[in-house]
Formats: structure tokens, C-alpha cells, sequence
DNA sequence: CATGAATGAGTCTTCATTCAT
DNA sequence: GATGAATGAAGACTCATTCAT
């Protein structure tokens, strides 16, 4: 009922838009401020300063997409659905969150970011990474899979979804006559090439 | 007979070392001539800004990218062996440039750049994909592979070469034990999962 | 029972210690709430800005100052012993306000405070040297002292006490063997150098 | 011939001005540049911070000081002819730098200031001490002197100047009939109080 | 051609002051 | 009265770019 963020909450939602848009350096706080209907002086009050801001805000992404995957991880279902869904987390987080996503990813591999920062994206990688493993290793118990290397697999996944992804969100005007859904995706996947 | 390179080149090699670590914003035009052994207005004579800079160097990153990938996609050989010099080369890529071919696709989707140095970019995109695509179906027409839909498994490819080529390069600590050839990743690749 | 202080007086006390420490410029209007365990808002009731609290501290202090210059200078006793009385006030403020006494006096001299207050700091000074003149007028009535310059003397006399007074403040360190008191002080005035 | 300062002593030089009026925060960068005719980047070539422009400024001045001093020292003379250079010096000094002469005495004392500058002024007026301790010496050996301490009397000779210059410099108006010239001040000096 | 000293537009950040509660 | 969250004017500092040598 109470339809009202906080204002910290507010700012990082401004900080995720002008970051998403700009990068790192090239945002600028004042616009952030505009942005979330606060003074300059206002960012101030809740994050010590630009940098701080950008990290709390990747923090809160990275906890909130934790989350969504261990929902999904956690929920009742075979692999192959789990997959799916997976899947499907991840293109719409690309849709909403694509670019900000690899700016962090940049933004966290160079030293210039707290080193904090730094271990905790590579942690919540590795932290994904396992629950998808977990996956393919109860599709393998199952019988429903090969019995395949679930670290390379993983990679596999990984990596096609987020191509995949990418090319739904950014090279859209490349392939307007493609189907490009999910079912098809996880057949080429599952079903191998070799004869 | 000396000085083999010319200065462009040198101003060109000294940026792309400097942008890699520092990104576009944060990287200095002065260090960038420091590291070229010229002064700060001489770049000024070669380039007409640090964004003309950048945009020069990606494009000649990418077209000596795209002579690689079309160099080995006409070499002969069997389609099996050919995906393997293309892994080959990204990992060997992904460790020379692996930041900056982030950074670039960045700003490359950011619309900061130049729209043509975008348009320029995607379309070595779509052209690598397209390459890719001819070499699974060579094997399809030459019975190796399944015929499968060749757009998704070149996606899949893309996706999982990068993916591997990450890891490698920047989850070192995570798996020192772990085998990450390009063996076992192609086999993993060609066989799919299901049962 | 408690509260025995007014605010206005607590402020006050609060604005002593930030000022002395930190100077006009560099103190913070909200530390000298924290130190009056106010909130900021509420010294604006009391000041109507931070340049009007640090008039009327100063104020506050020159008030204090006179009259305990003038209580002296109205006790009984020979000249001598009233001198004596003035350099013992004179070491107890430096050790107390020191820091805040000079920077008071610069930011009088400078043009950047109420004109009204460097008059009254300026009048103030002239107002101790006329008591101090009338000490040693005394004493040549009394024939205690010779007939010296009032003027020049009571010069010499309040140079060297802040000189004194500084020096035992300020430079502890470097004589902690030299013996400073007030006696040896008084008689090396009182006796000139001249064979 | 060569009329030209080099840039970093134009910029010390407005420095001195703005410093002097103003005190160190209320001091504006851009303003110091605008009085050296450079612009506020230049100030950066040559100092790395409004901080270090002040801390340089100030050392120069006190190696001048220092300088002034010790010729007047060195110089032949009689020990009453050298200090009343002396006091010709402090008083010219004060004339032209009394009030940032100040502002230093109080910037060095606080610890704001980089500890070793306040380590170099402490030294300075140590220095400064030891040099008048030593013409008084001269002059006890002479026997033109009674064999005084000659501590405390350097202590009244700095403090008695320090104030009489302060007079001259800012309380004109107080006493524009009185005589204030360095022959009376000496004699009042010299001769001492008491019957 | 080559240079690097000089510049000032553009940023982050601070903090006195206000005002809704 | 009392408060402190919010503000934005103001200032230190950076760095791409220019231009005299």
C-alpha cells in the first residue's frame, strides 16, 4: 500500500539509468540528482561519494540477481525447465539491465574499483556458475543427460544464453525474420551437433 | 631503415595498451604519448581528438580481426579442425585484448561513439557470425555435423568460446586445477547432452 | 535545577572550541552544534548566520576579557604586584585561547569581518594599553618606577608578556630545562640592560 | 637586464597578496591565478595543490626572512646598531607582510598544515631567538650590557618589537601625534624601569 | 613537423542555510 | 521552539586542446 521508495532507493534507481547510459566516468552526479527529483547535495547525504554510489548500486543489482537465480534454482521442476527459466531471467535482465551489465563487468575486472567489489562480482559469478553446474549434475542422476563435463557445460550455457541474449537486445535490426525463442535455443543446445 | 613503425602506428599501439587498462574516460591523451615517446600536440597532428584516436584504433583492431578470422576461414582443412583455430585465436585474443574488446563493444553500443564506427563494429559482428555459420554448414554438407540450424549453434559457439576464453583469462584463481584446453572444450561442444 | 547554561551560552562555549581549533573558514557549522549537543537548525534561532555567532562569541570573549583587566587594575596594591597579576591572566588566557586570540586578531584586521566588530577589538586593545599606561603612571608618581614613556613602556610590556606567554605555550619543547616564570619575567623587565 | 621573474614567482608573488588578505580558505584559487595573469590550470603546473602553493610560499618567505636576518647579524656593528637594524627590519617586514605574517603563525601552529612546514617555522623563530640571544651576549661581553639573561630579554626585544611595528602598522589612527621612531623605542629598551 | 606550457570549461564535492515537521 | 533532511552556490582540481616556439 505504501507506494513510496525510499530515497536512497530512488537514487540508485537514477544511478542504474545514467550508469547504464553513460559508463562509470562519463556520468555525471548532478544528472543523477535530476534524475531521481533530488538535489546534487542530496546523493551526498546517502553515498560518500560517486564511486561509493556505483558500488553500492552494482551491490544491489548483484544481490537482487542472486536472488533471482537461487529462486529459480531452488524452485520444484526438472532440469530442462530450470534451464528454461534460466534462460529466460537472463534475457529479460539483458533486456532491462544489458548494458549496465557489462559496464560492471568492466568496471569490476579493472583494478580501478574497490578490490571489495571486485571479489564479490567474481564471487557471485563462480556462485552462479555452481548452482547451473548443480543443475546439469541432477539432469546427469536423472538419466536425463549424458554424462557430460558439468564445468564446461556450464561455460556452454553461460555463454550461449548470453550470446543469445545479446543478439535478441542489440543486434535486433540484423535478423527481423528470425525466430529467436527459447524453445529452438535450448533443442540446439541439448541436442549436440556431432552425428 | 630504422624506426620501422610509423608514428601513427606507435601513437596507436601506445593507445590501445592505455584505453584497455583505463577505459575511454578515464584514459589520459598525455600518457598515451608518454607511452608513444611523443609529445601530447603530436598526437594532435595525427589525430584530431582522444575520441578520433579511439575510434581509429578500434577500427584498425577490428580489421586486423576480421584478416585473422578470414584468414583461417579459407584455409583448408576440415570444419572440425577449423572451429578449433578459431577457439584458438580468441583465446589468444582474449588474452592480448581481452578488456579492450570489452570496452569497445560498450561503447560501441553506447551511443557516445561515432554511429558509424558503430554500424562498423556490428556488422564485424555479423560478419565473424556469418563466417562461422559457413563453416558448420561445410560440415553439414560434408555429413560431420547434425543439420542443425547453423545461426543458434554459431550463436551457442560464439557465446561459449568467449565464456572459456574469459575464464581462462580472468577466473584463474578460481580453478588452477581444473583442465581448460581446447580439446576437451571442442568435445564437449560437438557431443550436446542429452541422452 | 540543571540547565544552568542558557543555549545562547552553550553555543557559544561550543563555537570557542571549533574556532580556536579550526579558524572562521574552517570550521563547520555542524560541529559546533554536535559540540552544544544542538541540532544545526537550532543555532540559526540563537545566530543569524556563522559569521554573526563568531562576532558575537568574540564580543562575548572581549567582554570577558576587559573586565577582568579592569577588576585588576582596580584592586588595591602597588604597581608592581599588579603588573605581576596581569602577566599571570595573560598566560592563563593564552593557555586557554590562545589560538583563538590570534586568529580573532587577524580576522579583525582583516576587512572580511563586521567592520563594527574590528572597532570594538580595536578599542578594546587601546583600552588595555590605557589601563596598563595608567600601572606604570602610578608608579612614577609613587617614584617606584623612573619616569619612563608610558606609552613605549606599556608597549614593551605587553609585546614581551605575549611573547613570554607564547613562548611557553607554543614552544614547549624546546626549553623544557629553562625555568620561564613570572618572577624572573618581571625583574628582567623591570631592570633594563644599559650598564 | 633581464626583468623577467619566472612564472612560479608570479604566482607566489599574488599568492602573497591573496593569502595575505584573505587567510588560507578564504582564499580562491582562481583568484591567486587572475593576479598572477595566468590561468587557474598554470597554478597546477607549478603547485601541486592550494596547500602546497601556501606551504611553498610560506618557506620562501621564511628563507628570505632568514636570510634578512642573519646578513644584519653577520654585518660589523655594535651590538645596540644591530639591533636597532633589527628593528628597521621587523618593521619594514610588517609594513609589507605584518598580517600574513600572521596568518602563518597561526596556519603553522594549527595542525592543519603539513607537519614538517610547522617543524621549519618553529625552527625559524628558534633560529631567529638564538641570533638576538647572541648580540646580546656580544654586548655583555663588551660590557656595554649588565650580564642579563639573555633568554628572557630576546623574549621582551622580539615581543616589545613585535608589538611596537603592530602599532605603527594598525593602530594609526589611534595616535597619529605620538612619535613612533626607533631611536625612543631603543632607549626605552636599553634603560629599564625601576629607580 | 614536433613540442609542452598554458588554458578554462567542466566535475566532484563541501557546507551554510532553509523549512517542513 | 527544535530539528535535521534537503539544497545549490561556490570552489578545488582535472585534462582535452591549442599555439608559440
Amino acid at each position: 500500500m505504501e507506494g513510496r521508495k525510499s530515497k536512497r532507493e530512488v537514487i540508485i534507481g537514477s544511478a542504474v539509468k545514467i550508469f547504464e547510459r553513460d559508463g562509470f566516468y562519463k556520468a555525471k552526479v548532478e544528472e543523477i540528482a535530476k534524475g531521481a527529483n533530488v538535489g546534487k547535495g542530496t546523493i551526498y547525504e546517502y553515498f560518500s561519494s560517486k564511486r561509493d554510489l556505483f558500488c553500492q548500486m552494482v551491490k544491489d543489482m548483484l544481490d537482487s540477481y542472486v536472488k533471482m537465480v537461487e529462486k529459480i534454482s531452488q524452485e520444484n521442476g526438472d532440469p530442462v525447465t530450470k534451464l528454461k527459466k534460466l534462460i529466460q531471467l537472463q534475457m529479460t535482465l539483458m533486456e532491462k539491465h544489458g548494458k549496465i551489465a557489462q559496464i560492471i563487468q568492466i568496471e569490476a575486472i579493472k583494478s580501478g574499483l574497490q578490490e571489495e567489489l571486485k571479489k564479490y562480482f567474481l564471487e557471485v559469478k563462480r556462485n552462479h556458475q555452481t548452482i547451473i553446474e548443480k543443475i546439469f549434475q541432477e539432469g546427469i542422476e536423472l538419466k536425463i543427460f549424458k554424462p557430460v563435463d558439468t564445468f564446461l557445460t556450464s561455460l556452454f550455457f553461460i555463454g550461449g544464453v548470453n550470446q543469445f541474449a545479446f543478439e535478441k537486445e542489440f543486434m535486433k535490426t540484423y535478423h527481423s525474420d528470425k525466430e529467436l525463442n527459447v524453445e529452438k535455443f535450448m533443442e540446439a543446445f541439448l541436442k549436440g551437433i556431432i552425428k
